[in-house]
DNA sequence: TATTTAACAGAACATTTGTTCATTAAAAAT
DNA sequence: ATTTTTAATGAACAAATGTTCTGTTAAATA
């Protein structure tokens, strides 16, 4: 990518993380200082058919930046690593939160109840992130449905057989028999927890 | 809020999610069945005016939820609560994440770099989500600058003095004395963790 | 019953916005 | 030096979109 494409994803990056919207083709003329349209929609074709952006054709404002491009909260540097400038060049980089937002893909979050993965960083109230998906593979930690009971465990996969392992030495753990009604539900791939309590959550 | 209503903003939030832009007034006219665009107007400038949604006067597809009804991932259950069904009419709730996606408001995220706070599950690697304030209250975590150094830890002010607290018996408390270079730099308010290695997050 | 209110339809209008095209200027390549 | 390519301009057009207005219908209210 070119200095100048990296400007165009740059600024509409930001502007739709300001407005919550994308910026129309003469709004990204205006901001990257341009008097014309047409050099603006030609980038923004250019970019699309580089897989940099996307949009549809004739639609207002429905530029979305491909990931992982795409809107994200700053980081501002490590904790411990010195000292954070909360300016614009100080950015390390983004987190592409809206590469998981992405509901067509399928994935959910699950309310965590319980100590079993503490020792993973797991606990409850926390929002784990499952990406459903039939197989996983040794060592993931994935959620699952053993006989009617949905959880989330370490998969392991041994010459003794299949076992759910917690994180937690208080918990035992689960032996997974041939009876057993056992169902992969999908793989943990993200970890949310909300310290702002109070949110009306929608929860019916 | 009355059904109709919240049939708007489920909607209008269902659309982003999958788009990922709003829709126009004629294309939430056509999801509700509606066959006047007119009726839609007057319902979002109602919406509006309750605050449950905003939107820039004659900016096309400007339509933005106001939190917590904003571009969310749905969540399908609690863990261990029974047997999720990947259906919509089974959704619990959304979690609000566009909310803290404002980079408008200044929240940032910190790479966290040690296990100083592993009592409450911030482990290495954790992405922290800080919303900048001066002063913050005993007993909350937060991001401080002593010394020049960065921390995450929990303040905790009593007759003694202003302590920051590690959550991880192998640290101990920081003394935060008169003469120190000391400053609150925000509240933790969200942990992000990120199982899925490998994406570009456009370090620098 | 009469009146008011709210919700919607339908049309019309104005603005925004995407799209295209001819042209110019500068840079790169031949 | 000539040609080609690229980037940008400016204008114009068409489509999408927000906005407003009048009338209608049904429900709620007095």
């Amino acid at each position: 990518m070119t200095e100048k494409q990296k400007r165009f994803v740059d600024f509409i990056m930001k502007f739709r993380n300001d407005n919550g919207y994308s910026p129309s083709i003469r709004e990204i003329a205006a901001g990257l200082g341009l008097a014309s349209t047409s050099a603006v929609k030609s980038m923004l074709d250019k970019l699309r058919q580089m897989g940099e952006l996307s949009m549809v054709q004739g639609k207002a404002r429905s530029i979305t930046a491909a990931a992982p491009f795409c809107e994200g909260i700053p980081i501002l540097g490590h904790i411990r690593a010195g000292t954070p400038v909360m300016a614009e060049e100080n950015i390390e980089g983004y987190i592409p939160v809206k590469e998981f937002l992405k509901n067509s893909s399928g994935g959910f979050f699950l309310v965590v109840d319980g100590y079993s993965m503490k020792d993973k960083g797991i606990l409850p109230g926390d929002f784990v992130f499952i990406q459903p998906q039939k197989i996983i593979s040794n060592g993931q930690i994935g959620a699952f449905r053993i006989n009617g009971e949905v959880t989330l465990k370490t998969f392991r996969k041994t010459d003794d057989g299949v076992f759910l392992m917690p994180a937690n030495e208080d918990f035992k753990p689960i032996s997974v028999c041939e009876s057993d009604d056992f169902e992969v539900i999908g793989r943990y791939v993200m970890l949310l927890r909300l310290m702002e309590k109070g949110y009306d959550f929608r929860f019916v």
